[in-house]
RNA sequence: GGACGCAUAGCUCAGCUGGUUAGAGCGCUCGCCUCACACGCGAGAGGUCUUGGGUUCGAGUCCCGAUGUGUCCACCA
């Protein structure tokens, strides 16, 4: 801390100061130990191509809290950081790069394109990880890895090869998503579907022998080129009799039957659907149902390729445009009906995705899916909030095969080679001499690399050294919680799973934790296109990363979404200031004095009841945590430190530090220190960087707070009884700065203070703490007083008067006192109630019984009070 | 078409397995430069917990329906 000990708290002053401390000291590193048990947490490794953004910062957040608190905990704990290749959204920027540079992939080839890729990665990858550590995250960056690294080749390749050993892993002409923009294949979930005003065009077909038409409706007349037939429902009476007949295509002049399939439905439209096995995954089907050609007319920049006679080289759009005109022009059109309809879009580039047939990898994936349903079902692994395993239940359930080439070049290289010679494919985990079959040496290693999720879903193990049988991975694996959004439960969390179940044989994290979305300050998605998105960066410059980690971790709930704001982090900032002040209270009471880290032998009653409070505390908010609670943990911390220890402890403690007794002032300054280091300690997970600050600059033990043992709870500092009698002193204090507010009688006015209790004892503890908190100048405790002219206060244990006759309003005082009086006599009526029910009284615990009862007899002597006040003052 | 979330103070949100008088932050009102902090202190106002049923001695909390709102999945050409 520094000497001047500022006003405020300046993180920018601490931050990187410390980090490097932590850095240097290897907190961050984890080494195996059989004597702890690990807790392992592994990062979803952030895009090479990314900035850091609010998503990240809520991820990181919580990922950090739950670190370093098993760390302290006595875990041997383990957080392994890395980056993602991201393979389409990085090649996409290269190739835009080259592409100001007038340059294409092509014309580079494939080496060089490769040598850029890696230079990019070296320039950028970096960036998102230095933002990382901004937040103050633990990670163990002795441990970092890439996706595309050395290892993580190794396991990619090494599962490749058995899951296509094992033929989970095929190669085969299927209709898959294809992106123009991207030229690549994607995945069912890499499609995003929108809705998007487009046209029906109700055509006809012509049969063959002239004896009229069919007519039928597409939103894509442009792929009627690739048509290989028109099916209706086998049922359809309208249709049954031209099954079977020829039908001539218009424009192409193709022969195609009609088909009869159940796919149809009889309902929609006419009841007749043009199929395109080529393009249409449902006509895809159909087609192999009926061994109906598969007639490709797009290539891949979505233009209409050879097989679309006159129109071959138009592009799409243009093509169907032609194609609409061609078809009213020679009365195939019957009319054009405006519709909204669903259509997907490459999730990456935003451009719409055409379904084409074509040769691709693909992951087998029901005898996958399988065995990783069983695994959520049977507990091994865990959501939280638990509705997400339904998503993940659904998703699996009803999961269709994985295509997993991709037409990049920035990626893991499918292992798969070609012989030239025979026409052989080897898949094998290094490129192979020659050909096992025919011995030819001319072997062609596949050009597609992999999809992306492929690798990141190996994540778990690989980055623990699999497919090598490491120490660290016998020891670190499974991991413990996966720490994600929802919106990549699809992407990821369940390939991890199944993956993982798989390769390993086991489920790769024991807990998944889902956290939502940020939003901006409206509720908005924060996105690029809006521009509303908010920098973390700039955040953590203006208020410090300790703000917007508590800002994160507050005030929201596990899977829900949360809005950014910036009162929000402002509100947190302000609570980094008040811990600051706090600790420099006590710093500035330390001045010139020995004082341990210990609590002192004898406890004064407020000693007893703020220990009390924070053993509370510290109990529950390690049970919140422990539930994966962490916005309720900080919550609570935050409450504990603000409310009790400084607008309580602390201006009690003065009360002793002032009073001239060094023994008293001495016990003072020992419980502050226990109970405020002791207090960081809790709070570190969520603010690392305050709590190291104030935790190394009061009396301490150790290095560093982040190594330093959880606070537990403590049977030896339960003091209900104290509590219990504070209470009853701070109430009476609140009872009197109420009335005193009421009447405008400012702090500088002192007064003499009668209180009258059953139970005197309690108060005559409490006496300093009236005349301090209270502003009395005197406080005299009786059982009984009789005044004239006294505003008369009533709390549920004491009656309080304040002899300042000149200043009552006697008729408000009237009118307050029977105010109090009804609220007072409204929950006694209810109480009774509860009481007189015999239903309550046979079927309600024992406890709660008994707590009503207390209360009635309170509320009882309360009225009582009250009354006799209001006769005194008629 | 299917599934799910949310609806609590003016605003943003907590409220775990049902149990005294429903909480916080911000905002608002009143009063304070009280020797850690005005990024503060003290006091206060403000809620029929969307709605209709039900279960229960007892419902913001559990069940069923309705309304509003948001998301995901499916993709009938």
């Amino acid at each position: 801390m520094s000497r001047e000990l500022a006003k405020t708290y300046n993180p920018g002053e601490v931050e990187d100061r410390i980090y490097r401390f932590w850095l240097d000291g290897k907190y961050f590193h984890a080494e195996r130990d059989p004597q702890k048990k690990p807790y392992t947490i592994v990062i979803p490794p952030p895009n090479i191509t990314g900035q850091l953004h609010m998503g990240h910062a809520l991820d990181e957040t919580l990922q950090d809290v739950l670190v370093r608190w098993r760390r302290m905990q006595g875990y041997c704990a383990l957080w392994i950081p890395g980056t993602d290749h991201a393979s389409i959204a990085t090649e996409a920027k290269i190739v835009e790069a080259m592409r100001r540079e007038g340059l294409t992939k092509e014309q580079i080839g494939r080496d060089a394109f490769l040598e850029r890729a890696w230079k990019w990665k070296e320039k950028y990858g970096g960036r998102i990880v230095e933002q990382l550590k901004k937040l103050g995250s633990s990670c163990d960056w002795d441990r970092e890895r890439f996706t595309l690294d050395e290892g993580c080749s190794k396991a990619v390749r090494e599962v490749f090869v058995r899951l296509y050993e094992k033929g989970l892993i095929y190669r085969g002409k299927r209709i898959i998503n294809w992106c123009p923009h991207c030229k690549t294949s994607i995945s069912d979930a890499e499609v995003e579907f929108s809705e998007r005003d487009g046209f029906f065009w109700h055509l006809r077909y012509p049969f063959k022998d002239g004896s009229g038409y069919l007519e039928l409706a597409t939103t894509r007349p442009e792929t009627m080129l690739g048509d290989t037939a028109v099916a209706v429902h086998p049922d359809d009476e309208r249709y049954r009799k031209f099954v079977g007949k020829t039908l001539i295509l218009p424009l192409v002049g193709r022969e195609i039957p009609v088909i009869a399939d159940e796919y149809v439905e009889r309902d929609f439209g006419t009841g007749v659907v043009k199929i395109t096995p080529a393009h249409d995954p449902n006509d895809f089907e159909v087609g192999l149902r009926h061994h109906l050609g598969v007639i490709n007319v797009m290539d891949d920049a979505g233009n209409i390729n050879e097989n679309g006679g006159k129109y071959a080289g138009m592009p799409g759009l243009e093509a169907r445009k032609k194609i609409v005109d061609d078809l009213k022009e020679q009365g195939y059109l019957v009319r054009t009906e405006p519709i909204k309809h669903n259509v997907g879009a490459c999730y990456r580039c935003g451009t719409i995705v055409e379904p084409r047939v074509s040769k691709q990898w693909f992951v087998r994936m029901k005898p996958l899916a399988g065995p990783a349903i069983r695994a959520v079902q049977e507990g091994k692994t865990k959501f939280v909030p638990d509705r997400f395993a339904k998503i993940y239940y659904h998703w699996m359930e009803n999961i269709k095969d994985w295509c997993i080439s991709r037409q990049l070049w920035w990626g893991h290289r499918i292992p798969a080679w070609y012989c030239r010679d025979c026409g052989e494919t080897v898949v094998a985990r290094e490129a192979p001499r020659v050909c096992p079959k025919c011995g030819g040496t001319r072997l062609d290693q596949d050009p597609d690399t992999l999809d992306t999720w492929f690798s990141s879903a190996l994540w778990p193990f690989s980055t623990l050294g699999w497919p090598d049988k490491t120490p660290d991975l016998d020891y670190f694996y499974p991991t413990d919680t996966l720490v994600t959004g929802y919106d990549i439960i699809f992407f990821w969390v369940a390939r991890m799973i199944f993956s993982g179940v798989e390769q390993m044989g086991d489920v790769p994290f024991h807990t998944v934790l889902i956290h939502g979305l940020v939003r901006d300050e409206q509720g908005r998605k924060m996105s690029k296109s809006l521009g509303n998105g908010i920098d973390p960066l700039q955040v953590i410059g203006e208020y410090g990363a300790d703000a917007l980690r508590f800002m994160l971790a507050t005030g929201n709930s596990p899977g829900n979404d949360m809005r950014f704001s910036d009162d929000k982090v402002q509100a947190s900032r302000n609570f980094a200031n008040k811990i600051w002040n706090a600790a420099r209270f006590i710093r500035m009471n330390l001045e010139g004095h020995e004082t341990e880290n210990r609590l002192p032998e004898t406890l004064a009653l407020e000693d007893q009841w703020i220990l009390d409070s924070f053993n509370n505390t510290a109990k529950e908010v390690t049970d919140n945590l422990e539930h994966f609670e962490l916005g309720i943990a900080a919550q609570k911390l935050y409450d504990f430190l603000w409310d009790e220890f400084c607008d309580w402890y602390i201006e009690i403690s003065k009360i002793r530090l002032n009073s001239g007794d060094e023994a008293e002032a001495q016990s003072a300054r020992r419980v502050l220190v226990w109970v405020m280091s002791s207090t960081m300690q809790l709070l570190h997970p969520f603010m690392p960087y305050i709590t190291e600050e104030i935790w190394q600059a009061l009396p301490h033990g150790g290095e560093s707070i982040m190594v330093s043992r959880w606070p537990e709870f403590d049977e030896a500092h339960c003091f209900p009884e104290a509590a219990e009698e504070m209470h009853r002193i701070m109430d009476a204090v609140r009872a009197v700065r109420n009335r005193r507010a009421e009447m405008n009688v400012p702090p500088s006015r002192r007064t003499h203070l009668y209180l009258a209790a059953a139970s005197p004892e309690t108060f005559r503890k409490g006496t300093p703490i009236l005349k301090r908190l209270a502003w009395a100048n005197k406080v005299e405790i009786g059982k009984e007083f009789r005044l004239d002219g006294a505003v008369t206060i009533v709390t549920p244990d004491a009656k309080l008067y304040i002899p300042t006759d000149e200043l009552v309003d006697r008729k408000a005082e009237l009118a307050r006192l029977t105010k109090e009086l009804e609220s007072a006599k409204k929950q006694q009526a209810t109480a009774q109630a509860k009481l007189r029910n015999q239903q309550f009284l046979a079927k309600a615990p024992a406890n709660v019984v008994e707590g009503v009862r207390q209360n009635a007899a309170k509320l009882a002597e309360q009225i009582a009070l009250i009354e006799s006040g209001i006769r005194e003052m008629k």
